[in-house]
DNA sequence: GTCTATACTGCGATAGAC
DNA sequence: GTCTATCGCAGTATAGAC
């Protein structure tokens, strides 16, 4: 592997173990054992490493999050789906732990940001209408509009939440499972007849997978 | 006015206008016309002045969110009650737009930010199993747990989400009552018919509050 | 209590040899 | 491409005069 990409990897692994503010760049190249000259040599600053973590992080929540026509047919290609936005959520957490910051110390990156968002929020649109077409969920078209806003916002900020509330408590991949299950429960009580039992069976799975990650 | 105390609402206010981390000592001496010298004769660190603000926080929020029985009796004292918190955020705005990375540096603050916490959590279940005996809600003790932690989430998230969709607007007062609505939404759907009449009210109000702000 | 001046620190970033 | 050495800067904090 080129050293950038692993300068790349190095700083990702880094930044989410320690969060983003607390690693600076002779950290990481003491952590990979080069030099910081040389970190320097292939990025201009620690912004543009960043920048490149998100741009993969951006092309991957792209590709995953586009609406597939069988992801919303049944209750199994739905859990892939969630199960692929959640590990990308994972993958990148160091992001969500401190987006607000991050955000506010780089005007190029926040627009990239509101970009993404802006596809992000469309594509939620579509796969939730498509759940209102089969019957599942029985919603205006305001009503739509303010359980995105909840679920959106219950993704984001997730996991800066759960760092407030139990700090010295890493986040590990149950807390990310446990954020699924908060969405599930926000969904539910607006679920039709059918509409619960998808729910309940995508509940049960993610219990499990949590009481799998806690042993 | 003290000194002492002119620190901390100058300090409080520069926070909540630029944010905590962009705002340092030296800003807050020089927008109050004294010496950094001076500042640090009266506190012996940055830390101590936001340790200061939160006290003074923790002891209002721990008032004002008081379970009160009238506030749960009428939908018109319900206002006066969640109004009260909501100025309460705003006032302290800073704070929850920079919690994950305030508290991780300061393991102090993180533990009496945890008391306050817990004591919060208490309240809120209080008042809310409060409306379920009312007959307001319909929900099992699991539901009300949900609930109260979506609840949570969304108020002490709201303010940093909305920053990072949409970062050069100000955080107004229209911002936070926005934030309200976005909570009552929430409830709205689990809502028994005289509940509902209850959420409607506040919806309406709080919508005014809006419009009002924004002219 | 308040000031001026300054020391200390850590991080971001660069120069120049190899 | 990689290293060593080092600069500059911003922010925290202190010393000592008034």
């Amino acid at each position: 592997m080129k050293t950038r990409d692993k300068i790349i990897h190095a700083a990702l692994e880094l930044f989410n173990d320690g969060g983003e503010p607390n690693v600076t760049t002779n950290h990481i190249a003491a952590y990979m054992g080069i030099s910081p000259g040389n970190l320097y040599y292939h990025f201009r600053n620690k912004e543009e490493i960043i920048h490149s973590i998100f741009d993969e992080y951006a092309q991957d929540l792209r590709v995953r999050f586009q609406p597939r026509e069988e992801a919303v047919l049944s209750a199994d290609s739905l859990l892939q789906y969630l199960d692929a936005v959640f590990m990308l959520m994972w993958r990148y957490r160091f992001f969500y732990a401190n987006l607000p910051d991050i955000l506010s110390r780089d005007p190029v990156l926040q627009h990239k940001y509101l970009e993404a968002q802006e596809n992000l929020h469309q594509d939620i649109m579509v796969v939730m209408r498509h759940f209102r077409s089969l019957g599942l969920v029985t919603l205006n078209d305001d009503d739509l509009l303010s359980l995105a806003t909840t679920l959106k916002l219950v993704a984001t900020s997730w996991i800066s939440y759960q760092t407030a509330q139990a700090p010295e408590a890493k986040i590990t991949k149950a807390v990310i499972y446990q954020g699924v299950l908060q969405m599930l429960s926000v969904i539910r009580p607006l679920t039709s007849m059918e509409g619960r039992d998808v729910v309940l069976q995508l509940e049960s799975h993610y219990c499990d997978q949590v009481e799998r990650d806690v042993s």
